[in-house]
DNA sequence: CAAGCAAACTGTATCGTTACAGATTTTTGA
DNA sequence: TCAAAAATCTGTAACGATACAGTTTGCTTG
């Protein structure tokens, strides 16, 4: 009877082999199910030599949240879903991202899925999945472009996430992006002080913000240091290596051979590489070659080609850190970052 | 009177703006949460006619299972983990795995978590975590040694799982690998055909199986075509690759110094020509190398040497489809792949 | 025509957690 | 001294799904 009376809630002294919840602490500390809970919470009703007791024990018992049940019953997942095009990359820059990613994720609650896209007009879709069915708290986006529908629909939302890449929607929202237009720039002004006069672009495709930002740079750098741009046709880094390879060895061979290049991937470069030397050219003899890359395979292979070092890692760890700030409600304009070449 | 008693389970008329749940379609059909529920799961006792209207509805308003439902009810989690090294692969391997995996997953109701450690002595903690937490309803690990405490681990709490790589425990399990052995066999055969004498192998870190079967493929290569194995130290693929190239490179100073290589990784083999370059001698004029590699870049840069591609991305295709053919009961002897060189 | 049975459907309890609205005890204040 | 306030603690309900143990209805069947 006084039993009974005493404790309704932790009634059934659960089994110690399984896993621990709340009600085995409450079990244990002889306290209610909702105390332990707000213990573990610091919440402020609670007293501090209880809240010590409770801690301890929980810790004792290695005591873990069930997810499924704080989703269920909160709606917070702790998942932080990052949205991935299944055919982007040749050259694998979704493992660093990756792994920035993660590196930040470990010291938190948060989880990372992977929800992949197969077309880039299913873009949307991932988005739109995680949106409807709650799937996560945060989102990480790349490929961004100037009015990216994915943006708008998450600030139409309200829902946290962070781009790789920045938008021209007037939104703010956070972001972290390589500052391309400084690259770009930079390149050209090494290949003018090496003589070079007649400099051609590997562009990121147009829809893309950062073929803007590329762009402008390149293009200031252009006039800044009195040299000529050659056109590069339609060609750009989303196209095949053979592509790019075979256009350009078609531009080499043409009245319009450039003397200089800027490769805005290090993928691309190869091809770049080898459409020059099937014609005959030697890097640095006949052209310069600046070229950005996500890691330094490219140096030890064609040391002549100058390289930029885009740290591919360090933005997944600025986007992870975007999208939580977010979640936890810091202000966008707090959560934008651009990095330079290093 | 006659409204409550008819349907207490479905008593308050569901929000149509929400996510709709099994209450909103039972409010719909006007049937039981129960029923709703059996009949989407095709349950033997619902009439058909019932059925067809409760898909119809279901369908109709986008219904998608809670997960967190689902989860905290069943255990079912729907997830499938791929525990990674946040150390490993200079190269990203990454990648093309994880695509690979997504590929598989996207038609089936399983997402994919990245659950990552951070330093090899702690390769059994994500497992742990996954084993206790329940986190996922199946794993996929890499770095496979012969004797893997994460393997012994999972057998003994009969626990899902596939490895990229295989053990050497007696146990029967699921896993996918590359035939190394094959590899390094047909290596060495290519190079003693073009007339090499005196070949050293780059081979992977002495603990991981793998490390056994290219060492076998090469040994027996070594006796089949009459050839010399040349020492390289205590070298190896998870060397850095200033180690890798210096270590290279004073080899090839050496009296004993090899006329054909057998390299065991595509950023491995980077090293091995920078080192080659750095005393002066020239691929193919002095020496051969046959390399492993997870993409056609290094074939774009140095055609001279002869690659062996391993695909990762149908690796990671046959990974989840062992896990989850695992899930699903099948036996383990079904879930063994080796695939080789393309 | 009543008992038996199959077919079709449904209510209750439960998974682990937390919001909320009390309940109980202690302290404060006049 | 006694009511009001503060400090602690707790039970109930609910999130969405499903296992289980019924209930209802309509037919057989002897």
């Amino acid at each position: 009877m006084d039993e009974k009376t005493k404790s309704n809630q932790a009634s059934a002294s659960p089994s110690l082999q399984e896993r621990p919840t709340l009600k085995t602490i409450a079990f244990m500390t002889g306290l209610g199910i909702t105390t332990v809970s707000r213990a573990l919470k610091d919440a402020p009703d609670i007293g501090a030599e209880t809240k010590e007791r409770v801690r301890l024990v929980a810790k004792q018992v290695g005591y873990q949240p069930n997810r499924a049940g704080v989703r269920l019953r909160t709606g917070k997942t702790n998942v932080i879903s990052l949205v991935l095009s299944l055919e982007e990359e040749v050259m694998g820059l979704t493992s660093p991202i990756v792994v920035g990613i993660s590196e930040v994720l470990a010291s938190t609650p948060y989880h990372l899925v992977i929800t992949p896209y197969r077309f880039s007009k299913d873009a949307l879709a991932p988005v739109r999945y995680v949106l409807d069915t709650g799937a996560a708290d945060g989102v990480i986006i790349s490929r961004t472009e100037p009015k990216d529908p994915r943006v708008a629909l998450m600030m139409e939302r309200n829902f946290p996430f962070a781009t790789h890449g920045r938008t021209d929607m007037g939104l703010i929202h956070p972001y972290h992006d390589f500052d391309n237009e400084g690259f770009a720039y930079e390149a050209v002004r090494r290949l003018a002080e090496l003589g070079r006069k007649r400099i051609v672009l590997l562009q990121p495709p147009p829809h893309l913000t950062f073929h803007r930002h590329m762009r402008k740079g390149f293009d200031q750098g252009i006039r800044d240091f009195g040299v000529e741009a050659v056109a590069f046709g339609a060609v750009d880094l989303d196209n095949s290596l053979t592509e790019i390879r075979a256009a350009f060895e078609t531009l080499m061979r043409s009245d319009d051979a450039p003397d200089g290049i800027v490769s805005g991937s290090g993928a691309g470069s190869i091809a770049l590489i080898a459409g020059l030397e099937a014609v005959g050219k030697k890097l640095t003899q006949h052209v310069d070659m600046v070229s950005k890359v996500p890691s330094d395979f490219l140096s030890w292979l064609r040391p002549e080609v100058i390289t930029m070092n885009e740290d591919i890692r360090h933005a997944g760890r600025e986007l992870a850190k975007a999208v939580i700030g977010r979640i936890a409600g810091l202000p966008a304009e707090e959560l934008q970052s651009l990095s330079r070449a290093i």
